[in-house]
RNA sequence: GGCCCGUUCGUCUAUCGGCUAGGACGCCAGGUUUUCAUCCUGGUAAGAGGGGUUCGAUUCCCCUACGGGCUACCA
């Protein structure tokens, strides 16, 4: 009896796709999961204008890094027809369906064709400005312009016939009111006196979102839209066209927008460049000005925590928890418990979502993200022993590329101590305590971090020297600052031979100074 | 300007008429780490304002303010 859950993610390829438009279809998706329904893609490209080369691989691309598996719609190779039973799935290929469906309209006494010009409407705006008011193209203005409601059916055919540019609107009515229902907004009221006739054809040859929107839906089978708030005003005519043309309306969905971090207004490209966080879930390279907007898996964020925060934006489980992988997010995902108001964009939090997530990948798997910067800087390091130090450093990160500044030591020594660290750990009787050390070094026989630690303790006991004399200016030698993860398991990963260069080394600066 | 949607700590949010208004990020302090970071503990901090309804409002209604969106032959 209920209809089988089938959602849309229907983006314009205009640029690439933004994490606005990233969550859209996040939570389409957990919603359709959820349900074992049918997450669909279908290219929106009706506007000839704005297509931009590469945007709809990008998209793509995106929903795949992310993990949204794509069951219907476009194929990741951008075949528009080989992935479903209601393709094709771009508009630009279906562009013959839509102008039988605009004419019926026309039939049926609910859509008209006008001609006005550009200028004509640009002045009518102007002119109502100018007196204060707005306007409005419907029954308020109608009989002043040029369309098939004022002039004669003769007319009208002739200029058709003369190839004069007409669009198709839709006929808004008059003193009518109309009860829309929205899952997360709940009941609207409009009053139709205040909507505009949409053109629902262009004279281009080409539908309009409005019209394309429905007709695909519709033919598509599509069972909830859900999609950005920007939407919400378009509603009514949408409700409008679907009683129109007599088909049952799916049930409609509107997101919260995603605010900027400070300031006014929606998250916007500018706001990336401008704060240092990526807006992209990949890099995105524009073909005309070749300008590189970077994107959050170049920068280092793992899916799984980008899909987490951006679920988190504008939805929550209801309880404590904030770490979710997608299958857990689909199990408990809700629609009820999206948020009205829009969410403000957090790049701090997004930081430490990506902290978590770095925690609990396994350390194999961070040694080969690692193992080609490491590369870069020396030769022939072995995978084990990254891995190692991998299990060493990565609680105190949260990018990959924080790991280098982390861990170089365990791969080179160091070339300078930071004025800081010399200052103060370097005293006087410096010298001689550490050379006295390296004597100790040299003698421990197993080389592994527990006997480290008894025999190096052990000995600063016995000598009667205070730790911190000894374990400072060791540390400094190692690492070259007063930093990093235990001065032992340092010694023991570098082994003797080069703990014990070290030590010469910062002996050597020591007496030079 | 018009229309629509919204409004709980700085930020993301919980609360479905009765709570010391909870959590997370950030920030601050303490502890662990004889380092730094992590981590742990604690702290900071909120119901936009005004009217109603009610025994009782953050919660329901109205007004105002503020924020956001839309107002294209763009989506």
């Amino acid at each position: 009896m209920e209809k089988p859950i089938r959602v849309r993610f229907a983006p314009s390829p205009t640029g690439p796709l933004h994490i606005g438009g990233v969550r859209t279809a996040l939570f389409n998706y957990l919603f359709a999961k959820k349900y074992n329904g049918q997450f669909i893609l279908r290219i929106e490209d009706t506007d000839q204008n704005r297509y931009v080369e590469g945007a709809e691989k990008y998209i793509v691309d995106a929903l795949n890094w992310c993990g949204m598996h794509i069951d219907e719609g476009i194929t990741p190779n951008l075949n528009s027809n080989d992935k479903g039973n209601f393709g094709p799935y771009r508009q630009s290929e279906r562009k013959h369906l839509y102008k039988d469906y605009a004419e019926q309209l026309i039939t049926s006494g609910h859509a008209y064709y006008a001609f006005d010009s550009a200028e004509t409407l640009e002045y009518h705006r102007k002119d109502h400005e100018a007196k204060g008011k707005t306007f409005i193209y419907n029954w308020h203005n109608r009989e002043k312009l040029s369309n098939s409601l004022t002039l004669s059916e003769d007319e009208v055919k002739q200029k058709i016939e003369a190839g004069a540019d007409y669009v198709i609107r839709f006929k808004s009515p008059k003193d009518e009111t109309l009860h829309l229902k929205d899952i997360i907004r709940g009941d609207i009221e409009i009053d139709t006196n205040i909507l505009d006739d949409k053109v629902l054809f262009k004279s281009d040859g080409m539908p309009t979102y409005h019209l394309a929107n429905i007709v695909d839906d519709h033919l598509m089978e599509i069972s909830h839209v859900i999609r950005g708030e920007e939407w919400l005003p378009s509603l009514a005519l949408h409700y409008q066209l679907y009683d129109a043309f007599g088909w049952d309306k799916p049930k409609f969905a509107h997101l919260p927008l995603i605010l900027k971090p400070t300031g006014k207004g929606k998250l916007s490209k500018r706001d990336g460049e401008k704060m240092g966080f990526p807006v992209f879930p990949l890099e995105w390279k524009d073909p005309k000005t070749e300008v590189v907007s970077k994107g959050y898996k170049e920068e280092g964020y793992f899916p799984e925590a980008v899909v987490n925060f951006l679920a988190f934006l504008g939805w929550n489980p209801g309880n404590e928890q904030e770490i979710f992988d997608l299958e857990t997010l689909t199990n408990v995902f809700d629609l009820k418990r999206v948020n009205k108001a829009g969410a403000r964009f957090d790049p701090d939090k997004t930081k430490w979502f990506n902290h978590q997530y770095m925690q609990m990948q396994s350390d194999v798997h961070l040694a080969h993200q690692f193992k080609p910067i490491v590369d870069g800087h020396v030769e022939n390091i072995d995978i084990n022993y990254i891995e190692m130090v991998v299990s060493l450093i990565k609680e105190r990160a949260t990018f990959v590329s924080d790991f280098w500044e982390l861990s170089n030591f365990f791969f080179v020594a160091p070339n300078n101590y930071t004025e800081k660290a010399l200052k103060k750990s370097v005293k006087d009787d410096t010298a001689e305590i550490i050379n006295k050390l390296k004597t100790e070094i040299e003698t421990i026989e197993q080389f592994e971090v527990e006997n480290l630690k008894t025999e190096i303790k052990g000995w600063i006991t016995s000598q009667n020297i205070g730790f911190g004399k000894v374990m400072m200016p060791l540390r400094l030698a190692l690492v070259g600052d007063l930093k990093g993860p235990d001065v032992f398991d340092i010694v023991f990963m570098i082994g003797k031979d080069e703990t014990i260069n070290r030590i010469a080394g910062l002996i050597k600066t020591i007496q030079n100074e």
